[in-house]
Order: structure tokens, then sequence, then C-alpha cells
RNA sequence: GCCCCCGUGGCGGAAUCGGUAGACGCAGCGGAUUCAAAAUCCGCCGCCGCAAGGCUUGCCGGUUCGAGUCCGGCCGGGGGUACCA
């Protein structure tokens, strides 16, 4: 009997569909929810997915095996913009387009014989779903979570049109090739900041989350302790009499040589209606797009207006418009202390402003600022020169502390705690999202729909042959009666950012097909996710806003206060990195195409004959030209092969290097494996001597794969079932022996590849499916050594070695490492300077 | 720019608590079997060196009896940076 995967692998997916093996229950079983990231419907799975899936499946099926009842499901986060490039860029629909390539992907995946609750699954743009979330955003409305307020948006002048930041290619529009601009729009937003010190605490609780996700988390939420305060203008213009600014650097006060305004704080703005000058500045400095990479990266500017402000240490200080001042965060104004901050410092060289510094190195015996600001860490000693409060030397933390007491008794400001995090901004100029359900009208204003009449459904007839939203612009969809009054009305043309899709996605397929967004007993009893597995690219949006969508829904109802924290345990899996292929127009602008466009032989498109640049250069290796596809791989080798060595040879928390010649070896591995069944399930030899032996590699190799899959090691869990594979080959142990360790070797194979172990197991006489046997036990008595080796280092290097028994006290083995030869040599006669015996470990002679 | 992570043989990686660096696999080399090959099985395999021995975990420094592991500083790569998902 050959090892034939095709008939194999579909012999066993039918029969575990028979049997609805993972239709998930709810029953008196304890239960485990599994769960890995959904997937964007882009068009293929790639070996990225299989990756993550198969990680997903190995812990699905061990705990089936541990006698959990497990929810393991499956959707697709479907929303996006790729479909409506898509539709521009080939005309069609967004709509067909993405369920034309949910049902090319779901046949894709369900060859891997994943162990999923296909009866759950659910596409972000089906209206059933994004209905529940419509529902969802009135409650949140109703609750204060959800409000208007003014946001930047990337426009791009030339097409009339907001971009996004993926689209904004060197501060320039992808299609347009104009210079992009900032530009305020009346925005939806969640309220998140209103529970940034909650996500913040509550990080601490999540112990079986990475650190590095938590530290990521805790630096993006960035608490910070600082002073407000408003400095008086020397001269009240336009109703304003001072400036407020919020520094967590009060203790260089002192240092103080200009204050420095956003171009959209309120006084910059009012001063520009009748400065002509300062208005091109604003103009001027509104240029680029909006993120922070391009804002921290572009050149500091700064307009002065003439004003000045007074000192409350004495003097005054003008007063600049800066181009690296936010809106968003603090007051939108700042003082600046070149002597102690780079920005600052280049700012003031720039514009020949004074520096002054507010404290110096600790005991130094001069001290001046030159190309670089004095910047010690707040915990370092320094010495303060002149400093309001009266402190002198001691750390910046103390400098803090103490000058913030001072301001709070002098009534020149306050104390304030300041986080990083802003609001989510959740209104996008788009076609293919969630339409966000609310209603202008004339008289009333903003009202939300009311819930009976959702889902609020997009419209199929749109075009996109040109730029801008089709909602906006369609005929008659945002017609409609005001909820309220009954007026004519126009419904809200944004919709959703579809990080509000997979912000509770987890939820919904605990009920999947309620008539509300969740259900108690459902939630109740799914609810936590108990292992959540995705990539760390998602480290801080997806997980904080699912964090916070998580709390919003405790708030209005959806989900018990245990889900306020959703995924009990988190594992970021290796990014699976593509090497972009790219063309360039007659303009020179980039062309991105998809690997399987590209004939990788030649280096061109296959379409056009183009030559391709591969970017980046730097991430340019033979590994990633291999463009794998996964359908290819099943039919060569098998859905097992695929499963296996996806997770071996690389950890799963690393990228992962797809090669030929591995994906053959597993294959060779596999086939020796259900040779060695085949073998085993014939042969007829009597009980010997060797059976004790193989009973003890089996229980080993129960403890170490276990623990490989327990820890997320399945590379490693891997390793040791190739050892066990090499044991049991050559041991000569007698049938019964070796058909019982061949049994265990299937159980603990079958997380990995379960068509293959589901064929040894009934070869072996298994009962029913290996699935459904309880995970196998390692007894303890046969995992205890009776002697140990220990090595013997000379002055820290390993020269020797000696073997005692486990239990051998510390004075018995120096005992024995004295009688060593090589130490004996090294020693020449003398004593010792120092014997180490770390008992189990090793010994260590300091001659 | 800022935040986070990673760096070990020809290659993927192992070393779980500071205690034998290189498990396991790939590639390679040698042998058995074969008319021959494929397949299979057995053995060798970090680098330098005939050997004795020396060197070796991106680089430099530190702590320690002992560092791949801890600390400081570099270099290289990756992720995120709020409208890619």
């Amino acid at each position: 009997m050959s090892y034939d995967t095709t008939s194999i692998e579909a012999k066993w997916q039918a029969a575990w569909a028979e049997a609805d093996l993972f239709l998930a229950t709810r029953d008196a079983r304890p239960k485990y929810y599994v769960l890995e990231m959904f997937p964007y419907p882009s068009g293929r799975i790639h070996i990225g997915h299989v990756r993550n899936y198969t990680m997903g499946d190995v812990i699905a099926r061990y705990k089936m095996s541990c006698g959990f009842s497990v929810l393991h499901p499956m959707g697709w986060d479907a929303f996006g913009m790729p479909a409506e490039n898509a539709a521009m860029a080939s005309g069609g629909h967004p709509k067909e387009w993405t369920y034309r390539n949910i049902d090319t992907m779901r046949g894709q995946m369900k060859p891997l014989g994943l162990s999923i609750d296909w009866s759950r699954e659910f596409a972000t743009c089906d209206p059933e779903y994004y209905g529940q979330q419509q529902a969802l955003f009135l409650d949140m409305l109703d609750a204060g979570l959800v409000y208007r307020k003014p946001a930047v948006v990337n426009w791009d002048p030339v097409d009339m049109t907001v971009l996004a930041n993926e689209q904004v290619i060197d501060g320039k529009g992808w299609r347009s090739g104009a210079e992009v601009e900032r530009r305020e729009l009346t925005q939806w937003a969640f309220a998140i900041s209103s529970m940034a010190e909650d996500l913040l605490d509550s990080l601490g609780d999540l112990e079986n989350w990475p650190d590095k996700v938590r530290l990521m988390q805790e630096n993006w939420i960035g608490r910070s302790r600082g002073l407000q305060m408003t400095f008086p203008l020397s001269a009240p213009v336009h109703g304003h009499d001072g400036v407020e600014i919020y520094t967590t650097r009060p203790d260089t006060l002192r240092g103080a040589s200009f204050i420095a305004i956003a171009p959209e704080h309120p006084l910059a703005r009012a001063l520009a209606q009748d400065d002509a000058e300062l208005a091109a500045f604003a103009t001027e400095v509104r240029r680029g797009g909006t993120t922070e990479e391009a804002l921290e990266t572009a050149e500091k500017r700064g307009y002065d207006t003439g004003l000045t402000v007074q000192n409350p240490l004495g003097g005054t200080l003008p007063v600049w418009v800066a181009n690296f001042v936010l809106m968003e965060y603090g007051t939108g104004a700042i003082f600046g202390c070149p002597a102690h901050d780079q920005r600052d410092l280049d700012f003031a060289r720039k514009y020949d402003l004074p520096v002054v510094a507010a404290f110096k190195p600790y005991e130094a015996e001069s001290f001046e600022v030159g190309a670089a600001a004095y910047v010690p860490p707040k915990t370092e000693l320094v010495e303060y020169v002149d400093n309001p409060a009266g402190v002198h030397r001691t750390t910046g933390h103390e400098g803090v502390e103490t000058t913030i007491d001072w301001a709070e008794t002098q009534g020149i400001g306050e104390g304030r705690v300041q986080y990083r995090l802003r609001d989510w901004g959740l209104s996008r100029q788009r076609y293919w999202g969630c339409p966000i359900p609310v209603v202008h009208c004339p008289d009333c204003g903003v009202v939300p729909e009311r819930k009976e009449n959702l889902p609020v459904r997009l419209p199929d007839d749109v075009t996109f042959d040109v730029p801008g939203n089709p909602l906006d612009r369609h005929p008659t969809w945002a017609a409609t009666a005001c909820p309220e009054c009954g007026a004519d009305a126009r419904r809200e043309t944004d919709t959703m950012d579809t990080f509000v899709d997979s912000s509770w996605y987890f939820a919904r397929f605990t009920a999947p097909r309620a008539d509300k967004p969740t259900v108690a007993e459902d939630v109740d009893y799914w609810m936590n996710v108990d292992q959540y597995i995705g990539g760390v690219e998602h480290a801080i949006l997806h997980l904080l806003y699912s964090r916070f969508f998580a709390r919003a829904m405790n708030v209005t109802g959806h989900l018990p206060a245990k889900a306020r924290e959703p995924f009990d345990a988190l594992f970021t899996q290796g990014m699976v990195t593509h090497p972009a292929y790219v063309t360039r127009d007659d303009k020179g602008r980039t062309i991105y195409h998809l690997p399987e466009d590209v004939d990788l032989s030649s280096g061109t498109v296959r379409a056009t004959g183009e030559a391709i640049e591969i970017v980046p250069a730097i991430k340019m290796s033979k590994s990633k030209l291999n463009v794998v596809d996964p359908q290819a791989i099943i039919a060569q080798f098998g859905a097992d092969t695929a499963r296996w060595f996806v997770l071996s040879d690389s950890p799963p928390e690393r990228d992962f290097e797809w090669t030929p010649e591995g994906a053959a070896a597993v294959h060779k591995h596999l086939t020796r494996v259900h040779r060695l069944a085949t073998d085993i399930a014939r042969a007829d030899r009597a009980p010997n001597d060797a059976d004790a032996e193989l009973a003890r590699a089996t229980a080993r190799a129960i403890a170490e794969v276990t623990q490989g899959i327990d820890g997320f090691a399945f590379n490693k869990s891997v390793a040791k079932l190739y050892e066990f594979t090499n044991t049991l080959s050559r041991s000569d142990a007698g049938a019964q022996a070796r058909r019982d360790a061949m049994r265990t070797l299937a159980q603990l194979m079958a997380p990995m590849v379960p068509h293959l172990a589901e064929e040894i197991w009934t070869m072996m006489g298994g009962e029913g499916f290996v699935l459904s046997a309880p995970w196998p036990e390692a007894d303890p008595a046969l995992l205890v050594e009776d002697s140990v080796t220990l090595p013997i280092q000379i002055n820290g290097k390993r020269r020797s070695e000696v073997t005692v028994p486990k239990d051998m006290d510390k004075a018995g083995i120096e005992a024995r490492v004295m009688a060593d030869d090589a130490v004996i040599r090294a020693l020449d006669g003398g004593a010792p300077k120092k014997l180490i015996v770390v008992p189990g470990r090793i010994v260590n002679v300091v001659v």
C-alpha cells in the first residue's frame, strides 16, 4: 500500500465532514476558542496563509484531543481599497471581485484539511454583518463614544479626492502626480482616548501577550505628565490674551527662548486673516502627506508673528508659527528650549534665537551647548541653573515634579497627564465599506438612522470611471427622509474605516447568524478568544482598536465584562514578506505588479514583457523570489507535506523561507513514516529486551512534542518527531511494542499532518478518529534518568566530563572531578583556586 | 525622525533559568545494495591546522568562575508610524 496523498486526504476530509467533527457546540466540556486573524480576500491564498492557518489548526486539533469543545471559525475581512482599485483598473464591481476571490480562496483552503467550523463563515461585506455593525455604531453614538470633529486628510488637488497614506508617494498623489496637501474635513471619530488610561493599565494583565506588543502599545498610548500653563500676550490680539502651552519638561523653563504654535492654532488662523505672508506660510507648510513620518522628517520651518508673551521668569518670548507643532497633541503650542531639545536647537540656530541652559552636567567644570542639545535621561543627575522652583542638584524627573509643584503654588499653571493616543477617525470617503448609518437633515441636523431600517445597504449601481466617492455622486442613493421629522434629507455618504469591521468579528463568530450583534448565552460561553494568532504588523492598530471595541461593546451591553480584554493569549507569527515587482511609466513613477503577473525567469511582466525591478533591493534574495502556489504543492506532495513543512525549520515567530528541496524532503519523510507503519502493521516479532527502551523513548517523545505545542514551538515538536521516528525505525523491539509506539507517533503527528495520522491510526487498529482519542500522557516513571553526565570546565573551557549518579551530592562530585585525568594534569600537583559545582549542570575548575 | 523586534555552520535552525554552542532537517562527501540507475539503508560533515592545538554565535567594550543568553555603544535587516490590511 503506497502513500497516495490524493486519495488519503480526500477520504479523511470526507469522513470528518460526515461526522461533523468541527462543528462548534456549546456543551458540558470546557471550551477553547482559537482564532487566526481572518484574511483579506486578495485573490489567492499564499504560503503565508497556509502557515498561519496551519498553526491555528495545530492548536485547535491538539485542544480537541485534550477534551475541549473547540471553536475554530473562519471569515473574510472583505471591505477595503483593493476591491475599488481592481474596479478602477479593469472595470467590474468591487462586490463581484470580492465574492469571486472569497470563493477561490475558500476552495484553496479546504484541501488543507483545516479543522474549521465552516458553518460560521461570513464576510464583513455581507449586509447581515455590516448591518449589525451599524447597530453597534448607533449604540455607541448613544453612549457618547462616537462624535464628529475636524480631522486632517491627504487632499489631491487635481483628482479632487481624498487619498490614503499608501496612495501618497513622495508627497505626491499616486495617479495624478500632483503635490498633496493636508486639508481638514469634519469626520466621525471613536472616543478611544477616553479609555486611554484603562487601555494602558490593563496591558499589565495580558500575561500571555508578547512583551514586545505590550511595550509597543504602551509607547503608542504614550502617557506623559507635564505642565499646562498660559503665557500672557504682551498685548491682546483678536480676543486672545495669552498662549496656553503644554510641556513635559517644565524644568527647562529657564531655557525657553521662543513660543511656537501650530499653523492651525486659532491664534495663527486669526493672525493670518490680515497677514498675507503668514497665510502664505500656512499654505506652504500644508503641503505634503499626513503621516507622522512625513511631518517628523519635513524641514523645520517657522514664521515670526512679531507678537511676544510675558515670561513668568521675567522678560518676553517671541511667538512663532512652526510646522513641527501639531494641533492634535497637547494644546497646539509649546515653548522652545533649544539647549535641551535637538529640534528646538536646530530651529534656534536656523532663526538665530538664543540658547540658554536650564541645567548642566553634574559637577561639570564648564558647559556650553554646541551642535548637539544636552538631553540626558531623566534619571541622570544634573545641576540646575537658577531654577525657579529652587532645585539644584537632582534628576530630570525630580526637576519636572518640583517645577510643576512650584508652578501650581505660584498659580502659573497646572500639572496634567496627557496621552499621545488620538481619537480614532473612522470616516472614509469611499464606496466599498460599511455605510455610516446617519442622515443629515436641514432642520434636525445629524440624525441617527432608525434601527429597524438597518442595514443601510450599499447600492450596486456604481461606477469607478472617475476619481472620488461613488456614493457621494450617486443620483438617488443618498436621498432619504429624515428619521425624525420626515423632511427630505441626505444620507451620510462616508463609509467606515475597515478597521471597524475587524474590531468585533471575533465576537460575531460566537453567533454569526443572530439578528442582533451578539447573543448573551453565546458570548458568555465562547468569549474570550483563548488563543489569537496573527501577524505582528497588527501589534498596535488592529489589536488596540479591538480592545477599545470590546470595552465599548461592554458599555453598550453587547459583551460581558470579562470580554473587555477579548484576547486571553496572543501569538504573533513571523511576517510573510513579499518582494515587490516594479516597473516605471514614462514619467518615472513606479507601477507595482502582482507576483503571479511577473515572469521571474526573464525578469519581465508577463503581459507586456517590460523589465521589472524588484524592491526593496536589500530584501532581494533567491528565496524571496520564489512565489509558491499552495495548490501546486498540494497537487504534487499533498496537504500534509505543505502543513508539515511550514511548521518545521523556522520558529513560528520568525519569517519563513520556502525551498523546493525542503518540501521534497518532507514528502520523503512522510512517505517513510507511511512505509514504516505498513511494515510495523505486518510485523510479527516476540517481545524482547528492546521493548523497555522503546517505551522510554515514547515517553520522552510525548513529553517533548507536547511541550513544543504548548510553547508554540512547532519546529521543535517537528524535530522531536523526526528523532522519535528514527528511534522507532531502528528499534529491535517486539511487534506489539512497536505498534504501541507507532500508534503514539500517529497521535503526536495528528495536529500537524492529520490525514496521514488518521491513516496510520486506523492501520494500527486505533478506534474511531485519532482526533477523538485522548492526547497521550507520558508515564513520569519512564522519564527519569538515573545518571547524568557533567561537563568539566577548566578556567571556563570544556576539557573533560564525568558521569555520576543523578542524586550525587556536591562533595561526591568534587571527589570524582579531582580524580579526573584532565583535572590532575591541569592542577599539576597544586590545589584549585576555586571549584564550582552546579549539580545536574556543570563543573568549573579555576586554577 | 520616533517606537518595537531580529542577527548562531554552505542553508533553515537548536541550546526553555547565565552552565558541553551547532539538536533536527536541507545541501555536500564517503560506503552498502544494483549490470547500471532511481529508491532505500549506513557513516562523515562549524572554521583553520598533517597534528598537537587554536578559533568561532554581526562588530567593539563591560559584568561573571563561566555570556549566543545580562549591561553599554555601534553596524546591518525587518515591522509599525493612526486612510494598506
